[in-house]
DNA sequence: TATTGTTATACTCTATAACTATA
DNA sequence: TATAGTTATAGAGTATAACAATA
């Protein structure tokens, strides 16, 4: 009874699969270590913030929407709004009301934001030639592309966040 | 490895190697927080916690150093001391202090632990198996295997955590 | 009524520094 | 002196809920 050819999806990954959930992870969370780092130090940025900027540098225009912004980033409009206080602050982005709808804010890049991203960038680019990039063909870099650009249009399609908010069960 | 493409490392990226990155990154956070909420919901457990009872149930004996898990995942030992203290309390985990060593702390799996792990996995598995693997073929897997298994090799080889502690720059 | 965004608040997590104790 | 771990503490970040304003 090795297998049934069946129905029920079995309780086990294959060894490869296993392997490239554990290589992926290590990846994943060495690489953000790195990044963080390199971000911290060169502009003072932690992640979430250099992730807004570069959306923001990349939008045209150079402004989106807080509620655009807080979907691609930060999964709650609290929470962006925290973020967007701080570079705020720093006077790295502006916060004003939309013109097409009173109820939107419209948060746009500045100069000096698009300053520190031109600062933090190269960095950034470098850490990961050399920390990712410099290990991988460009066959290698083709199937990342690839494999992890279907999987992540699967994953885009299946939302995380989809399901009913619940509260935690209150601890016993 | 080949070669580096270039003498001078150029300050953009490929668009093959954008589009890898993006990919990557898009999959790493989507995955992550599909992991986080799954394993919340199956066993109030948080990602570090689930990280940790998953080396003790790796671990022949059950059980581990401080240390040895502290470098593992947490990166801070008074952040592992935190984590093992939630644990212990929820009676997932024992702390003792080793035979062997009297400075050391032996983290043991308790039954009740390894219940946990039990009772959360095949949840853990399926979400891998729906939202990663699922559109992979096994090539894909393969692949995957090997190109982000050489990667880690290579970001385990350089560490991020080497340079010296440095304190973020004071504000202005 | 639905949507956009902010505020108040509470909580989780993490790291640094100081400390104890063992090797 | 170096290593293992804990504690005290402070800070960053996140989410939930209640709220105000606009569509």
């Amino acid at each position: 009874m090795p297998q049934t050819p069946t129905d029920q999806p079995p309780t086990e990954l294959t060894p490869a699969q296993l392997e490239a959930y554990f290589a992926f992870t290590e990846v994943s969370s060495l690489l953000r270590h790195a990044v963080e780092k390199q971000l911290r130090d060169a502009g003072d940025l932690s992640y979430v913030q250099f992730q807004l900027l570069a959306r923001l540098g990349d939008a045209p225009g150079g402004w989106r929407r807080m509620t655009d912004l807080a979907d691609g980033v930060v999964y709650s409009r609290s929470g962006l709004t925290y973020q967007a206080q701080l570079l705020e602050q720093r006077g790295l982005v502006t916060r004003s009301p939309s013109p097409d709808d009173e109820r939107s804010t419209v948060v746009a890049l500045t100069d000096e934001g698009r300053a520190v991203l031109a600062t933090v960038f190269p960095g950034h680019i470098d850490a990961l030639r050399r920390l990712l990039f410099s290990t991988l063909s460009s066959d290698d870099v083709d199937d990342l592309a690839r494999i992890l650009g279907g999987a992540a249009s699967h994953l885009r399609a299946n939302p995380p966040r989809s399901a009913a908010p619940r509260r935690r069960a209150p601890r016993a």
